[in-house]
DNA sequence: CAAGATACGCTACTTCGAGTAGCGTAATCG
DNA sequence: CGATTACGCTACTCGAAGTAGCGTATCTTG
């Protein structure tokens, strides 16, 4: 239990979470998440692949971590519901809009259809804390959240998936307003 | 181009689309759309995996044309637009709800954001048909029908990801509630 | 400066599923 | 019957995820 103090003996682990992260959405968003293989990804990263699955244990880990550091905490602001909720939504658009985050998310998001180890990664580690966040700044039942998370984030990444494009500001801008008008 | 006389002559093709349909919706019912490989469903289907490739190009071609079926024409309701797209939004969610329709439906699209034929085939095949019959009936331009559709589909779609599971008649009805609400 | 421990790079492998090729056989029309 | 077309089957190719094991590099401790 030497959390606090990781200096065992042997050589130490390179850093390469910033660079794997960098390699892993340049990957996705030149390549596609299809394209965006280990192995290019490792390339990219100027690693190799067996470095890769030392530290995740799967493709999809890798992804989540990616996208979670891609993410980073929620930065809610305003005071009111409305203005609370309003942000979370502009943050979440903006953020899968940024290059290789919509279609990273998109792409693990569907390997989690088909993995269910996969899934309860996305789910605990990606929705949950978001989830808590929302829940104690709106005061409102979970499955009302979940409801609300499953509109906003379920809406960007279809259109995401059809489209291979973002969503535009305007189409944003109504999907603001029709949520705020239901849970503001 | 004989096509209303198909009786050339040699061996006919045996009827198998009903069958096929069947053997797919069971297999990604009983193991994921994952579990559900072409070999599986052939057998399923009591058919060389060979002879599948001979109707469908590919695995996401036949589950395309699996939901085609399953989905079959809208059947919109009522007089107004509210009572329509009411109508509209309840029969999706019931037939993502039927068993392997939801998880073939997910499995798909995940599939098509990796795969831009794909991706194509599902825009243009499943898509478009719903998108025009929906603007003929509310008589609302077509970016605004796109995004009512991204809204509805990737929420259904992005719960049924997220827990396996379709989405409870509540949450279906707040959904539909909101819905009316901005595109009413 | 050793000695031990740990991580990295590399090559080669396994596994599994999508999709293909080609042969022998079954069904149908004329 | 003969031509034609489809089916079943076996055996492939291909590509990507993930693994094994060896030699080497980089640390900490004595």
């Amino acid at each position: 239990m030497q959390s606090s103090t990781p200096s065992a003996a042997g050589r130490p682990r390179s850093d390469l979470h910033a660079t794997a992260f960098a390699a892993t959405l340049r990957s996705v968003s030149e390549l596609g998440y299809a394209g965006a293989t280990m192995d290019r990804i490792a390339v990219a990263a100027g690693v190799a692949k067996t470095t890769l699955y030392r530290r995740w244990p799967s493709k999809g880990a890798l992804i989540v971590d990616c996208l979670l550091d891609a993410f980073g905490p929620v930065r809610l602001q305003g005071t009111d519901r409305g203005e609370i909720m309003a942000s979370a939504i502009h943050w979440v658009a903006a953020k899968i809009g940024e290059p290789g985050v919509g279609a990273a998310f998109a792409g693990v998001f569907s390997d989690a259809i088909n993995d269910p180890a996969l899934r309860t990664i996305l789910s605990e580690r990606l929705q949950e804390p978001y989830r808590l966040t929302l829940q104690e700044a709106l005061g409102e039942p979970d499955d009302r959240i979940l409801l609300l998370i499953d509109i906003v984030t379920g809406t960007l990444l279809h259109r995401m998936g059809m489209t291979g494009e973002p969503m535009v500001d305007a189409d944003v801008a109504v999907l603001v307003e029709m949520v705020l008008r239901t849970f503001g």
